[in-house]
RNA sequence: CGGGGCGUAGCGCAGCCUGGUAGCGCACCUGCUUGGGGUGCAGGGGGUCGCCAGUUCAAAUCUGGCCGUCCCGACCA
């Protein structure tokens, strides 16, 4: 490609409106641009790159077995309707309707079209297994799209479903997807870590997440120092000492006016803060109010109590409802005679001499203990958000660390939960019907894209992976004016092309700096510069972006050496 | 949805407080110059100042509403 026909508007100033390295670098190399809140155009350099990691995903899953569909992106609701997410959803689904006034939606992952195939279209044992993927536009009306293609309303996704007639093989396909997707980002050249995850709304019950490290990322995972154990940290268990012991003491209320949150009432009592229950009321999607109690000093995992709960959705309680529930405005709630389900972290189990809310404006109780003031329908469960230094609770001798990661992969071990909402059956060896194990899994395409350059970049621009360049090598002639030079970088130029090498060629008549600045923010591994007076010498400079390195080779040996280094 | 910021030329910004002919840098065009890390000089084109209403002799500037966008929070296969 000639730079002169290329689109590519770099940019000397970072975008006012970029936050994150990925989104500054990506806009400023001319790879992509801003047309709404959350949705992107891309340019040619960046349709490159996607082409990339989409060709490697292709790859990889066509040779583990898997087939390639493609199912719309508008869904009718029918279908969701059908699964019960069209009500579950909220708001993240964006719905629309057609002219006859007929409900659909922006399709933001396919469990229902991909299930409605199978049941219509499988009716036998025989027909399975089978292991279905698309790379598709995927729309989600995100509450708070940021970070440029991280968290993008529109984005590019891989979505993958298998269907297996017995659950170990459903689960064998689970383990087989794991490690094709080690595969794809170790090929993408990602420093990543698969973790155990949430399962959330989608449901299911087992899960990895594939977290490409990075300061910038939205997700906190653990891991531990001393084993394998690595998990996203709204489902790490981490082991924690248990409060200090406090002797048993009578209940009694006080007075405290004002002092609402732990902070406040543990300095107005004198009391640490793990010597609080704290009391936390949620609502269900279903209206059912539930109740988790964790300690003071601890907070809460929402995706824990969700899980225990059984709940689809769990929204925090609302000031109104908490002054229903409990009597009391916000900041004085306790597990005291308070009626709901109750959850209560393992910390709190046999704790004596606890305060908490009295459920009565400006009142706490002291004095509280477990067994005697509360937990007679309390059910204890793993409620706390694990920290930085807990014990690891798989293998017992580790101290768990936080890292930032950036989620580019997940998959799912789903079960039935599809196929029994929208009667997907086959019938087995025995005449039987029975219903359809699935798994799903996804991979964010274009947010991989991000998360490479938020991996690999320096301050003066991307330092692409090899794998994901949108060019191998970029020629550089100094001088457009410069007859030998002009004439020795198109000949390089078209054995390159003619070897195969995907290469750029800056043809610009501008000034050599202006053409390195660029070449460094683009960020293609492999530049060579051409000029008079390497040509006198017949080399030709050799630069690598991602250390600087830099060598002189023989013009006459260039291309077979850049073959090899771009292969 | 709650809180905060911003919206002036393609990009980055000043001007707004204290109303009076819209400015700077980069980019772009022309000429010369320069040619191994964003050359230098000279000339030039480009803006209904987000939109609507109001106050005023006069609004980029003051007031109100709306829209867009960014950040924090709630949320998140």
């Amino acid at each position: 490609m000639r730079f002169t026909s290329l689109l590519a508007p770099t940019l000397k100033d970072d975008p006012a409106d970029a936050e994150t390295a990925s989104h500054k670098l990506l806009v400023r190399a001319g790879m992509i641009r801003q047309v709404a809140r959350g949705i992107y155009d891309f340019l040619p350099l960046g349709l490159r790159v996607l082409r990339r990691v989409e060709a490697i995903v292709r790859q990889e899953l066509d040779a583990a077995g898997c087939q390639e569909i493609l199912m719309p992106l508008v869904c009718p609701a029918e279908l969701w309707q059908e699964s019960g997410r069209w009500d579950l959803y909220g708001k993240e689904l964006l719905r629309l309707r057609d002219r006859q006034d007929r409900e659909f939606c922006l399709g933001p992952t396919h469990e229902e079209v991909v299930t409605d195939i199978v049941r219509r279209d499988i009716r036998s044992y025989r027909d399975l297994p089978k292991n279905l993927y698309q790379i598709q536009t995927k729309f989600r009306d995100e509450i708070r799209p940021r970070f440029g293609l991280m968290r993008g309303r529109e984005f590019l996704m891989k979505d993958g479903y298998s269907f297996h007639v017995a659950r170990a093989d459903a689960e064998r396909e689970y383990h087989h997807m794991y490690e094709v997707y080690g595969r794809i980002f170790d090929r993408c050249g990602l420093t990543f870590r698969a973790v155990e995850a949430d399962t959330g709304a989608i449901g299911g019950s087992l899960s990895h997440e594939f977290q490409v490290l990075a300061e910038s990322g939205e997700d906190a995972i653990v891991a531990c120092n001393r084993c394998t154990y690595a998990a996203n940290i709204e489902k790490a268990e981490g082991v924690v000492d248990s409060a200090p012991s406090a002797t048993s003491r009578a209940r009694e209320s006080v007075h405290t006016p004002d002092q609402r949150t732990i902070e406040d009432v543990a300095r107005f009592l004198g009391l640490p803060e793990s010597a609080f229950i704290k009391t936390l009321l949620f609502v269900r999607e279903d209206g059912l109010p539930v109740v988790a109690l964790v300690r003071g000093d601890h907070s809460l995992s929402e995706a824990k109590l969700r899980a225990a709960s059984g709940a689809a959705t769990l929204a925090l309680a609302d000031a109104e409802t908490v002054e229903r529930l409990t009597g009391a405005p916000v900041g004085f709630a306790g597990p005291v005679g308070l009626e709901g389900r109750i959850f209560a972290d393992h910390a709190l189990h046999g704790i004596r001499g606890a305060a908490c809310g009295a459920n009565r404006a400006d009142t706490h109780l002291v004095g509280i203990e477990h067994g005697r003031d509360f937990g007679g329908d309390t059910t204890f469960v793993d409620l706390r958000q694990a920290v930085a230094g807990d014990g690891c609770a798989r293998c017992g001798e580790g101290k768990y660390g936080i890292h930032r990661g950036i989620e580019v992969g997940q998959v799912f071990y789903l079960g039935t939960k599809y196929s029994a909402a929208m009667g997907a059956t086959v019938l087995d060896a025995a005449g039987q019907a029975c219903l359809i194990e699935m798994g799903c899994y996804g991979i964010g395409i274009s947010r991989t894209m991000a998360a490479a350059v938020e991996q690999s970049h320096d301050q003066n621009g991307i330092i692409w992976p090899k794998a994901l360049a949108p060019f191998a090598v970029e020629i550089v002639p100094v001088s457009m004016r410069d007859e030998a030079v002009c004439a020795a970088a198109d000949a390089l130029y078209h054995d390159l092309r003619a070897a195969g090498v995907d290469t750029l060629i800056d043809d610009r008549d501008d000034r050599p700096g202006v053409k390195f600045k660029d070449a460094d923010l683009i960020g293609i591994p492999l530049r060579v510069t051409i000029g008079s007076k390497g040509l006198e010498r017949g080399v030709v400079e050799l630069r690598h972006r991602h250390d600087g390195a830099v060598e002189d080779i023989p013009l006459a040996a260039a291309a077979a050496r850049l073959r090899e280094l771009a292969a």
